[in-house]
DNA sequence: TTGTATGCGTTATCAT
DNA sequence: ATGATAACGCATACAA
């Protein structure tokens, strides 16, 4: 026979959380009744539910999230897995924006976030975690992420991609940027501020989003009649925007404007620029595109496009959301709009 | 009627993960034993545990958490919290390092972490979810984070801090950057090269970090006998570093050297000297703090103080997952050491 | 509308 | 060393 301490209502227990069954009997009803009004069960009668709040209130009730998901079969909590290298290209760019995304339209639900570091290995912790119904969705970060494991959790959850990655067969639930046009646009700037021979130094092309400011860079030429200029692989990074940069200067090509697909890379290319004595925006314009800090502590504050990571970790959380709530008509893809930022360099 | 499928050992049901039920039936044990195996206890013999093993192993099982922890009353789960405005002050700057190196610590645990932005409100949705047993510990980057806020979630939970705060009364665990020596190191570095009339661009004096800041340039001051200069409060903006630099050269101070306590106000410095054509370093050389992206993007690339934010997030897991295991001698302090990185500013 | 009873998958306390 | 069995705190089907 169990040991049981008086359950006076009165005492308020030590240490010991109050529970549903303290609260019912606080408001002289059953669990069951707690349990509806906590839940916002709208059969329950006024005043018992008035009755049954002030309980809660008056007793600090907090309901236990693990009995709460093991009876519900819900964990109330959505993962937010990142490649390994989040640091590295990600880099300190976007990852805060779109964890603060998230976390604003998470504020007022009832999920929280669990952060996961992920190698690409699909049958690593991770994997299993995801598996294990501990959360009862995923956010990705993709971009570059593997194949196989992109597969396998799409398979186990329901999944939101930040980024379309670069297998398009992947039909999942993806928000993006609109980087063709954004690219589009930055060119179009070129074009309209007089530039003719109009270069690109872009990103890796295993990369959607390099692929797409590409698109978007050859869509301007194209649709004002302008020839394309050499195009570049610099690595979005700084160095590799330098080198970028040499190699369309020691080339045989001359030009007066260089579309660059990153802010870091915009970065280097202008400091050859500077370093060899070209005038920028004059001798060549450039913009950038991300609107990061590099963007203000270059040489020439860069004119540059900016992109709504705060938009699209709210989004890709509302989207999961409502996947999870079952709504009818998710739309499988959202497309950002990005926007010029004009400073000095173009 | 619930339609049951046929609960065959054989027979992978369709969605439902094995329980430890299924593994005991399959292995020929009780759920008990099971239970042991699978979290390590000793006292069980090699031949049953092997068996067991194989069955898990066939059975792809996986413990439910909410079971778990409901059953256990420990979460397995640790939240990160951080301020409202990460991504302006942190900004896109330590945040996904610091992440990144509680990740490499929590790898190889059991634990998850929980991500929470809070608002400053001890009694908003952070506090009740901290309160309510979901977590086991937080993780707190304070740096000035409401005194209430922190005095209730140290109350309820096992907390580290990530920076000291402002209030040292709260004598918490925390890990912080050596910033006294490390502001020591770079105006040192300063006095080395010959600078005479050092100044410094200080952050917020409410800011811990920016006294200590402060206390590590006077420090190599008074240690080489060279008279202090002007003090300015750059805000740690970029803008703000502008103005703190035209402010120094437009006073009755000569300088040669600045010690700027961040990276991102050394940007603005450094423009503000490019614009007057006062040449860096030969005229006036510039340390910064924070080693960030803006050390590099900067005109003159920066001579600075690199702070290990990873090994910071590493020791915050590190140090809070040893006190959850209530290791006994865990000590209530860490400063992780900085380290000069010379460019070409200074 | 409200209460009763059962189950969720583990851990932990007992016996054995 | 192993196996029953009782919590753990909540949701929910069902009865009233």
């Amino acid at each position: 026979m169990p040991v049981d301490e008086d359950p006076s209502v009165t005492a308020p227990g030590r240490h010991m959380a109050p529970t549903l069954e303290l609260v019912a009997a606080r408001a002289g009803v059953s669990r069951a009744t707690v349990s509806r009004v906590v839940n916002g069960s709208t059969s329950v009668s006024p005043p018992i539910a008035e009755a049954v709040r002030r309980a809660v209130e008056e007793l600090g009730y907090v309901p236990n999230r693990a009995a709460r998901s093991l009876a519900s079969h819900q964990s109330q909590a959505i993962a937010l897995v990142a490649p390994e290298d989040v640091t590295r290209f990600f880099g300190d760019l976007f990852f805060a924006d779109i964890v603060a995304g998230i976390d604003t339209r998470l504020e007022n639900s009832d999920y929280v976030l669990n952060l996961m570091i992920a190698n690409n290995d699909p049958s690593g912790k991770t994997m299993r975690y995801l598996g294990g119904g501990a959360v009862d969705g995923a956010l990705v970060v993709s971009h570059h992420t593997s194949d196989r494991f992109l597969r396998c959790i799409t398979e186990t959850l329901p999944v939101v991609f930040g980024g379309r990655s670069a297998v398009p067969e992947l039909d999942a639930y993806v928000v993006d940027v609109d980087n063709v046009s954004g690219a589009e646009i930055a060119t179009r700037h070129l074009i309209e501020r007089g530039c003719r021979r109009i270069a690109t130094i872009a990103g890796p092309l295993n990369m959607r989003s390099s692929l797409d400011r590409l698109e978007g860079w050859r869509r301007a030429l194209d649709a004002a009649g302008v020839e394309a200029g050499p195009v570049v692989d610099g690595d979005f990074t700084m160095l590799g925007g330098a080198a970028a940069m040499r190699e369309i200067l020691d080339s045989r090509h001359t030009v007066d404007g260089v579309f660059v697909a990153s802010d870091l890379m915009a970065s280097g290319a202008v400091q050859v620029l500077l370093e060899r004595g070209i005038a920028v925006p004059d001798e060549i314009a450039i913009v950038g595109f991300d609107d990061s800090a590099a963007a203000l502590a270059t040489g020439v504050p860069l004119t540059t496009v900016r992109q709504p990571m705060r938009d699209m970790g709210w989004h890709m959380a509302d989207m999961l959301i409502r996947l999870l709530t079952g709504e009818a008509t998710v739309p499988r893809e959202l497309i950002l709009p990005t926007e010029l930022v004009v400073r000095e360099s173009a």
